[in-house]
DNA sequence: CTGAAAGCGCTAACAT
DNA sequence: ATGTTAGCGCTTTCAG
């Protein structure tokens, strides 16, 4: 592979100017500029990044952590993050944490050995600790999708309005007139969710009980099991709000797993659009946090952080919409 | 940050016993070794990778090069991967190209200008000829489920065995009765499976009429469409072989649509096994290509190019195999 | 066992 | 407009 000394020995000018004429930032002579760009383009030249971000201290890398990436809520994020990236030259390395601690500590480590300009963190990926260390050591950082409760306010973060996410939800099933309605919530995390949703109902001076509050874990199986128990209550809901979309989904399929239909016998709506609800019968309506938008104010923040730009607020939220599909209507006996 | 040299100014020795302190490959005595990891500790050294590796020309990165993580048959094969880079302390870069070949080149070009190791790239996701131009000049490069017929026997390759995939599909139809059957395939990029198939019905006596063979592209619209048509046809089959998931659940969607049941009407095989698979109702019956192992197998022709450990076979086939679930059963009237 | 010196390929002041 | 020099932080001969 040629290197800039090879051109500047072989057309017989000096290394600077060899940049110069390559990166253009500086004044050089048509002539020469020609003789070296052709010389360049003809030996297949390409700078050597990595040189170069050592001389720079800007590597034009970020590093994105995650859970894992075979969670169905990554991936379009991941998408529309890596897209985002891509448009400020940035190329993204990406980390799979599997929400064990030590694993999201060594990687975060690595990055920062890398010198990566900047690191995109999701929830449940690594510990607030080891986060607050490396950003107290001016390590770019911008946190995604995090509840809001779990941070610290200092550090920047993007994340879908979770409470008002919650409150479509639940405005969406009033509309529908839908008065005994059950949550599937993953608590603590996804309380927002939950706050927004009784918000809603309490307005309407409809009081969700506890016992129509169940406990899930974010995962279809839990949300399979907290709708059977639901499905045994004396006065059965006629609808379901499930925080996160494969809960809903379990509920689903505990529903008509006991016989009943969705959405004629019982209502149920997600929150987080899945790529996958759109493909399941019937289709799950479901709340949605726009991923592109989420994507693009987290590499905001992000980029705010590398170039220094000391820009007040921290925390970016955005805003979620409806997307209706076939598994909610009215109730039956409203 | 405290850098190599700092530290051997601070203890009052040379980088040279530092760096030997710290890898351990040559000797110090057990007195400097201990003052010096002791400080380096102290002071929350770390090694700058960038600098090492353009010393070493090395940088344990490679790139992970694929239409979009956003599909749904991504996600789970780039945990696989990430986890066998990571095992090999090996970090990933990803690459979404949208399967426009400028954007694949680009980001191609970039990735060897960072002095990546090597390059794993998924079908479609670039020209062949930006391939063939960079393992040419010798970037270790596997490609990652293409099929066969497309790509130059040079390049390293890891893929399921799609021949015997379709076999499989073929054979549990058979086992289940199946006579009248029909295929949607992706050609010619997908002809693998379609033999396959084919032949086994082929050995039992059974020709797959053309007819009964329908165009996909991968996608679920297609798969709707194609089954749409299918169910047009004055004999309807009894079974219905996609040659993926998705096209496979679109297929599924259009039966139900058209007021049959899966699988009593209609049985349905697919081919990915898909997350989502897992999460319909009916559950869809697919044949899976074991990600890990096609992921596993990905990194070893990677390491072995990198590390230029001379191997014969550049060819490695994944063994599929059949996961049951509810979409296929007898047919009514065999 | 330890150190001096050269070099990886590029950038960036500072001359000329 | 072009060249000289120093340096980014680390590794790696080669001497001592």
């Amino acid at each position: 592979m040629a290197t800039m000394s090879d051109i500047a020995k072989a057309i017989g000018v000096s290394k600077t100017t060899v940049t110069n004429a390559l990166t253009g930032k500086s004044n050089v002579s048509e002539a020469t500029r020609k003789r070296i760009l052709q010389y360049a383009h003809e030996m297949g030249y390409r700078p050597n990044e990595l040189a170069r971000s050592l001389a720079q201290g800007k590597t034009f890398t970020i590093g994105l952590i995650l859970p894992s990436i075979a969670h169905p809520f990554y991936p379009e994020l991941a998408d529309a993050i890596e897209n985002c990236a891509r448009l400020s030259e940035y190329q993204t390395v990406l980390c799979n944490t599997h929400s064990i601690s030590a694993l999201g500590g060594q990687q975060m480590d690595r990055l920062v050995s890398r010198w990566v300009d900047g690191c995109i963190i999701m929830e449940r990926s690594m510990d607030l600790a080891d986060i607050i260390r490396h950003f107290q050591q001016k390590v770019p950082i911008v946190l995604c999708d995090w509840q809001e409760q779990q941070t610290p306010p200092e550090i920047p973060l993007a994340r879908g309005d979770f409470f008002r996410a919650g409150a479509l939800a639940a405005r969406h099933l009033l509309e529908y007139g839908h008065q005994r309605v059950a949550v599937i919530v993953d608590e603590p995390g996804q309380i927002l969710r939950l706050q927004g949703f009784c918000s809603v109902f309490a307005e309407a001076g409809i009081t969700v009980s506890r016992e129509m509050m169940q406990q899930g874990y974010s995962t279809s199986e839990s949300g399979y099991h907290a709708a059977q128990i639901l499905l045994t209550l004396p006065e059965r809901p006629t609808a379901i709000f499930a925080t996160t979309d494969l809960m809903a989904i379990g509920a689903m399929e505990a529903i008509i797993d006991e016989g009943l239909r969705v959405p004629q016998d019982i209502s149920i709506i997600g929150l987080d659009d899945l790529m996958v609800s759109s493909l399941l019968r019937p289709g799950l309506t479901s709340v949605a946090i726009p991923k592109d938008q989420l994507a693009r104010n987290t590499m905001e923040l992000l980029l705010a952080q590398i170039n220094e730009d000391q820009n007040g607020s921290v925390t970016r939220l955005v805003e979620p919409y409806l997307v209706l599909r076939q598994s909610t209507t009215f109730p039956r006996n409203p």
